[in-house]
Formats: C-alpha cells, structure tokens, sequence
RNA sequence: GUGGGUGUAGCUCAACCGGUAGAGCGCUUGAUUGUGGUUCAAGUGGUUGGGGGUUCAAGUCCCCUCACCCACCCCA
C-alpha cells in the first residue's frame, strides 16, 4: 500500500558532494594548518548539548534562543538542543574539563562541524549549516584580539581572498552598554513613530539591536543618533584604542563600523565582522568578538575570552568564485584515480583484484572495472568518466605472454610490460607526471 | 513568522487563446570478434510535485497541499 515516496533532505539541509565536498576539505585542511601555527588545539564537541546551556550562554533575549533552535526532549525528558553556535559549548567543555588547570593558559582551541537553526533557508543561509571556530579563554588584553585577528587573516589568505572587508567596533563594557542603551533609547523615543515595529520592540528589549537595521528610514534617523563609542568607560576605550592601532601596525586594513552589534548577548568590548559583496544578501562570511562576561555567566570564575566564527558554507562558495579554485582544488584531491585496471573476461575478475592492490601498495591511487561481461568499450568509458589517465588491460593474452598493456589516455598510446613488478613500473612512469 | 517566484524525462528546458507531452544533453547498444573522449544509427526514457474542482477535454483555469528558490527578518 505504501505510495512511492521520494526521500529527500531535510528542508535547508543538504548533500554536499563534488566541488564542495572538495572545497570543504581544502578549506578545514587549510584552518587546521594556520591555527595550529598559532598554537591552537582542535576540540569536537557534542552536536547536541542541554539547552540551558544556550539559554544562559547564548542570551534568553536572543533571535537565536528565542526562535530558533531544535529544541526537544530525550526519552528521560531532558530538554536538549542541537547546537546553534559554537562557543557556548566551548565555555562549558572549558569549566567541565577544567582546562584551566589542566594546560596552558590561555586555552586556545579551534573546531569546526554542522550547527542548527531552524530559520526560512535562502541563499547563504540553511538550517543546517557549518562553521569554523576558534577561541582564546583566559587573557583579557587587547594584544591578544590583535592575534586572533592576525591569524584569522593568515588564513584567509591562504584560501585566496585579496581584498575583504574587515568591519570592527567594540560594544564596551556591560555598565557602558547599558549607560549608552538608556541614552539611544532616550535619543529615539521621539521618532518612536517612525520605526518599524521589530525596533520598536527592540526599544524596550534591546535597543542596541536598533543600530543594524536595514530600514532606509533608521538609518537616517540614526545617523544624529549618540554614538557608542562615545559612551565607552576608560578601560574599554584604551582597550579598542590598542587593538586598532597595532592591527594598523600590522597593516591591517578595517573600518571601524559604528553600526557593528552582534546579535549574541555574550559579547562585550571588541566585536568584528568580515563581509562581501560577492555574497548576497547574506553577506557576512564570519563574525566574532570578545565575551568577557560569558565563562561567569555559565557558573565559572571570571574569565575573559575571544573568538570568531566563520560561515563555511558561505566561505567555500566563495573559494569557488576565486578564479582557478577548481584547478587548485584538484592538484589538492586526494581522492584522484589515475590508474583503472580492466580484467577482460570474467574469469580474470580476480586478477583485476590483484593487479589493483598491487598498484595501491606501490603508492597509486587505482580502481578497478569489474564487471567483465560489457564490451571492454564501455568499461574504457567508465574508465574516462572515472578521470583515469592510464589503463591497465589484462586478460588471455597477457596471462600468457606474462605481460599487461598499459595504455595512456592522454595520447591514445599503449604498451606491454612484463608483469612481474609491473606496479613498479607503472609508478615510473606516472610518478614524473605527478609532481605539480 | 511575512512576502514574491518556481515545480514537465536523470539534468537544462519547450508545448499558441484549454485539445490529451517534445527537444537537447545524459544513459544503453551497435558501426565484424579485446580498445575510451569525435562522428553516425537505433534504443531507454514522464501518473506534467501531490490531492480535489470546473470542462466533452486540464501541463495549461480555480482551490488546497507539499517541495525548492529568492527576499524581509536574523545571523555564520
């Protein structure tokens, strides 16, 4: 009775294979490489954690919490919930390991791995999507926001971005935030009128949410609107102060953006944001900031912490724009098949077993056509569409003359070698062509 | 959550004002027996996302539903 059903994904969630799970790859390979030239460990953490854990960390007042998590209950009624970002439960791995004591201080560690929000999908944006991470836990000076920076850009780098926008602000501390709050809010309460509803609620809430709004109108009326930077305590503002003059000595190129507030409660002081223009409407590719406030807020000591976020997805759409990514991304495939073995007639199935090993213990990648009973012309096109560049043939002829044909795609030319230590032989002769 | 757009063959798409579905690509086989990427020939392909309605007749009109895409919102 069961209709034919066509299983598919998830909505906003989806396959990824060919060039992006190639560029997914290059792109984690290439983080692992710079992070850990900065001293930075790898950490996985559970995809699912408690949700009081998003709830404390995170911020009840967020889009995140308030919206826009998997949320459910184990069979013992636990309330849990798929991650949605990735430093809350850093925070807790890093009070429930101790790592405080444990290693060095500060901790420095980087992960990557899916996240979960449960929002409309459109471009840049799915439900299940992907980021790589880092934070610093334990150091509250500004010299180390330089670094994570530094670093951050290093690794862009290395994937091939030239000229992104680096947007940078600091939110202050949490009694500047709430002083600079009371007088935005005060500045706007007049226009109340002429805001949408979305900040008129936020007026109430969160009036600092108000500062990134898209709507023509706000953005006028915020152009006369006090500044937060205005409103920083001394220890924020030498802090933001130090950090934008050695990233200038660095010759860092970023614009202190006025507008900049993330949507996540934790943050405090610097917050930054890198976007482009090549994305769409959703156009940040990675954001982060310091949370000073967050280790204490999940029931720990007072630690301060810094660390970013970057939108894989996002990220590797835009490797692929880069002209010659996809030539790039093949000379680093690791997966490449330049040998097929064809047995040619069926009892020779198991030789084609042998020959393929062979050719893999010596190192090259090989597969091997089996089914023996289709013309040798179409197996020799499954052999192209694998993307080999050589064959090797064996069948009658060749078990008796104790040879195999080796025949190369690239200019339609084949030879006999002996069979003994053929790997050998074969590797000879691809090995050259192998080195970039 | 709110808008807008789109669902026809495995893929990309076509079908005038309703007349009962077509092309390209792909795939399979063949052009003498064991040789690919070109060419030629034949073949394989679809309950037009699903359900209901109007009609002599629906891919085409109406309603419902589902899915995907884009944008708002939000953020990575």
């Amino acid at each position: 009775m069961a209709a034919k059903r066509r299983f598919q994904t998830v909505k906003g969630m989806h396959d990824l294979g060919g060039w992006m799970s190639l560029a997914f790859a290059f792109v984690e390979g290439k983080a692992r490489e710079v992070f850990s030239l900065y001293g930075y460990d790898e950490v996985r953490t559970p995809i699912v954690e408690e949700t009081e854990l998003f709830v404390r960390g995170v911020g009840e007042g967020s889009e995140i919490v308030g919206k826009q998590m998997y949320t459910f209950d184990d069979k013992k009624g636990r309330s849990l919930t798929l991650r949605p970002e990735g430093t809350a439960p850093i925070a807790r791995a890093y009070l429930q390991n101790d790592w405080p004591s444990s290693g060095p201080q500060p901790v420095k560690v980087f992960y990557m791995g899916p996240y979960f929000r449960y929002e409309r999908p459109q471009e840049g944006r799915y439900r299940q999507f992907h980021q790589i991470g880092a934070e610093l836990i334990g150091d509250p000076g500004p010299y180390s926001d330089v670094e994570l920076l530094v670093m951050l850009l290093r690794f862009l780098e290395e994937l091939g971005f030239e000229d992104l926008e680096v947007g940078l602000n600091s939110v202050g501390d949490p009694e500047c935030r709430r002083r600079y709050s009371q007088r935005l809010r005060e500045f706007l309460e007049p226009y109340r009128d002429e805001l949408g509803a979305d900040s008129r609620r936020r007026l109430e809430t969160n009036p600092l949410r108000i500062l990134d709004t898209k709507a023509p109108r706000e953005r006028e009326l915020l152009e006369g609107a006090p500044r937060l930077r205005d409103e920083l305590g001394d220890p924020a503002r030498d802090h933001f102060q130090v950090v934008c003059d050695e990233l200038d000595r660095f010759g860092v190129d970023f614009e202190i953006d006025d507008g900049l507030v993330r949507g996540l409660d934790y943050y405090t002081r610097t917050v930054f944001e890198i976007t482009s223009t090549a994305l769409g409407a959703q156009n940040a590719i990675l954001g982060g900031g310091r949370y000073d406030g967050l280790i204490a807020e999940l029931g720990g000591p007072s630690v301060p912490g810094i660390g970013f976020a970057i939108g894989q997805d996002r990220l590797v759409d835009l490797v692929l724009k880069i002209p010659g990514a996809r030539k790039r991304l093949n000379a680093e495939d690791h997966r490449r098949r330049p040998v097929c073995v064809i047995p040619i007639g069926g009892s020779y199935r198991r030789h084609g077993l042998v020959l393929a090993q062979e050719l893999r213990a010596a190192g090259i990648p090989a597969i091997c056509e089996f089914d023996s009973l289709r013309p040798l012309k179409a197996r020799l096109k499954q052999a192209a569409r694998y993307d080999c560049r050589w064959v090797v043939l064996f069948g009658e002829d060749e078990e008796k003359s104790g040879e195999v044909v080796l025949r190369d795609f690239s200019d339609r030319t084949q030879e006999t070698i002996p069979r003994d230590g053929f790997a050998a032989a074969v590797a000879a002769k691809i090995r050259p062509d192998e080195q970039p």
